[in-house]
DNA sequence: CTAGTTGCAAAGAGTTTGCATGGCG
DNA sequence: CGCCATGCAAACTCTTTGCAACTAG
């Protein structure tokens, strides 16, 4: 999709990688790239190439009109599912066991070939739950 | 939250109910309802209220900038787990036995409480797969 | 030097809100 | 009659795009 390797593509993807999973505003990543002078349309210009990629999870927020964005940092998550707390919106992985029984039940029941790439579920976390 | 029984309100209900568990966005359902005389922010209103009250799904499409929603009718969905098809968009109810699974071994191995009003898997169906 | 990238500002879209009017109870 | 609900238009915000300047290869 992209052929140079620029300075804010580099920052972007360290960044991206380093908060792995984690769900995030197109607003909130370009404010932590301030530093680094990246502008929010090369941002979204990005996020945009990666969902095509199909290796960014979109995701809305109750009562939230933006869309949050996560990165799918290692191959070993395309097959993982994810949770993603309302209260504080932590997310969370999920062992493969539960992601094989939901695949594989689906697909023979209902033949629905589940996407973990773009699946979250939600809920409420350990500690939000108190 | 709401106290009184007007035509705009039966009639969004109405719709909403015949086309339950159904992604659809506020531009859509306004667009339905054009025959009625519903205006968009009565929709958007309604379709709030109705987001707090856990009886609405919001959810995105890859590559779409609009959220869909998706009405909760019955009382047995709300402990049911949803597919959508990321190609046609249609939705899906699987068997409570999938949720069940899921629901007991998220709280028992993470102490996550699944929200089965808020999550939608997302996959391809079995028509869409070809 | 050529073609891909960036930033900015402007355009687009979806969603929310203020306010005057109208309707339910 | 009082209070809630509706519509419309304006306000907001988030996202996309056009374009000139810039940069990697």
């Amino acid at each position: 999709m992209s052929k140079y390797s620029t300075r804010q593509r580099t920052r972007l993807m360290t960044f991206l990688s380093t908060n792995a999973d984690t769900a995030l505003s197109a607003k909130q990543i370009a404010l932590a790239l301030e530093p680094e002078n990246i502008s929010l349309s090369s941002v979204y210009r990005y996020l945009s190439d990666l969902e095509k990629e199909g290796r960014i999870r979109k995701l809305t927020r109750p009562g939230q009109r933006e869309v949050f964005y996560q990165y799918t940092a290692h191959e070993n998550c395309k097959d993982v599912l994810h949770f993603s707390c309302t209260l504080c919106g932590r997310t969370t992985h999920l062992d493969k066991v539960l992601a094989d029984i939901l695949m594989s039940h689906s697909m023979d029941s209902f033949g629905f070939e589940v996407d973990m790439t773009k699946t979250v579920i939600y809920g409420v976390c350990k500690s939000c739950r108190k």
